[in-house]
DNA sequence: GCTCCACAAGTAGAGAGGCTACGTATAGCG
DNA sequence: CGCTATACGTAGCCTCTCTACTTGTGGAGC
């Protein structure tokens, strides 16, 4: 699948995965993974910097941590993050709706 | 809806409009309008490089007319563009598949 | 000891494609 | 005579994802 087409929904999918609870970044290229039976190997060029940037918006708050001698630096939901979550759910159902129908033959 | 959503599939769109019948520019715009309930408005600037890109790439063909006074130019679909447009349905499908699986609650 | 892979974070620069804002032109209505 | 709908188009911007790269630790295999 061409992780391109994810355009404009990107956010929506990190903002889920942090939903029940707090992951570093890999730990989110993982989850993503694993959700998505394996359809989604998202590159760190992709998913860092989108990372930093829902950051800056306030959707997510994050803080470093040391696990295994390795640092991390865990992204969690904020209370915006949240509401934002609410309404790209929203979005994409209003979304995928309106292509199913136009794509939908006859 | 902010139909820069739409990056990425508005191809797909475009070719299932035009699996029907041919149309002109103007008239994929309103078909686009109807088949969505009236929730994709796309601008012209979206909609005619895209129309033109894919007559580039061979998924289409047109031809030039005059209806009341006004030059049309009726884009139809091409032999390659149907099996192009078959691929995006299946792309689509996959697509929406796995972004529903990653944002369902839970 | 050395190499390679998994883990972990990041940046720089390129490319694609949709958007805004224009420009051009005809027909018809008030 | 101006406004709106019809009809086509381009230029330049902007955003986001991608490729490719850098930096570093820990553990497994040889």
């Amino acid at each position: 699948m061409k992780a391109d087409a994810l355009r404009g929904h990107l956010d929506a999918m990190l903002l889920a995965v942090l939903e029940g609870e707090p992951l570093h970044g890999y730990a989110i290229i993982e989850a993503l993974a694993l959700r998505s039976g394996g359809e989604l190997d998202l590159p760190t060029g992709t998913v860092y910097p989108a990372l930093r940037r829902l950051e800056a918006a306030g959707y997510l708050d994050s803080s470093w941590s040391e696990a295994a001698g390795r640092k991390r630096r865990t992204y969690r939901l904020s209370r915006a993050g949240r509401k934002v979550l609410a309404e790209k759910r929203q979005e994409w159902k209003a979304f995928s709706t309106v292509v199913d129908g136009v794509l939908r033959p006859g």
